[in-house]
DNA sequence: GACTTAATGATAATGATTGTCAAATGCAAT
DNA sequence: ATTGCATTTGACAATCATTATCATTAAGTC
């Protein structure tokens, strides 16, 4: 089973790898929705890789911050992972089954720009997401 | 004082008019960025119109589902609420004091239908937010 | 004013996320 | 392979925003 995960960036100095990590990259390379960290925990436990959920939190915010996972907050305010490609792009989501759709749009991360550039504002990240119903659940 | 908001909503059929749901208008209109339902319940008791926080919270719901008020959730997962104008536009908020600037773009709307209609998706909605630090934090 | 029913609020319950800290372990050096 | 040690883990407690309860209060109507 390949990995698709830079595991180049959790090997970084001082960034240990342990089998707990591992089994967490390889929950998200095997669920393909954005999921949520009890989900992904749940997911291991019944896979027989248990990992602790306080590890799998720690873990997915690790991922998160090194660029190496998507996350997605919810309107219900629930953080969700995938793993996604390089590139920073969008999704488009199916809000009844989570298939999702990796979008990207120059113009839109122009607009972004400009947007903030005239306001005077620094620092700036963006999050732009669709929601909606995809063909099957239509 | 005049309250910047469209009361027609809240005396639909069946929905009452209580002087809690005016002061929690009224905090709205008074406060200009935005607030966690907390930091609402707290701004009404110090300011002696004390409301129920678990009225807080479904009057902001409510209001949030009529469309009377925009509702963001933030990084963190907590909702926050700010009476904003009536068509439909984003934000550009600053993270560290949530001075907040509304925006709008023709292009990005297109672009979200246009995205949407390609794969097939209905019943589609969009957020698109800006987060950055306004010249006053910088 | 009396009636009907939605609304309120004090409080408990829920549930995701974070904090704690002793025990386990990756791994670099020997 | 063994040791040394800082990192990591995990069971459990603690936080904290949000929701559920439900007896009491108060709009709106006649
Ligand atoms: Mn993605
Ligand atoms: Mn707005
Ligand atoms: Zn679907
Ligand atoms: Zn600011």
């Amino acid at each position: 089973m390949t990995i698709r995960i830079k595991v180049s960036h959790m090997a970084t100095v001082g960034i240990r790898t342990t089998k707990q990590r591992t089994a967490v990259a390889e929950a998200l390379t095997e669920l393909d929705d954005f999921r949520s960290t009890q989900e992904i925990h749940e997911y291991l436990r019944e896979r027989g890789d248990s990992v602790g959920l306080a590890t799998v939190y720690r873990t997915l915010q690790s991922l998160s911050a090194a660029g190496d996972v998507d996350v997605i907050v919810r309107e219900d305010g629930e953080s969700v992972y995938r793993l996604c490609s390089e590139a920073h792009h969008h999704h488009l989501v199916c809000r009844k089954c989570g298939f999702t759709v990796e979008v990207e749009g120059p113009a839109v991360e122009r607009w972004a720009e400009s947007i903030s550039t005239t306001h005077g504002f620094t620092q700036v990240s963006h999050t732009f997401e669709i929601f909606g119903l995809c063909p099957n659940c239509s």
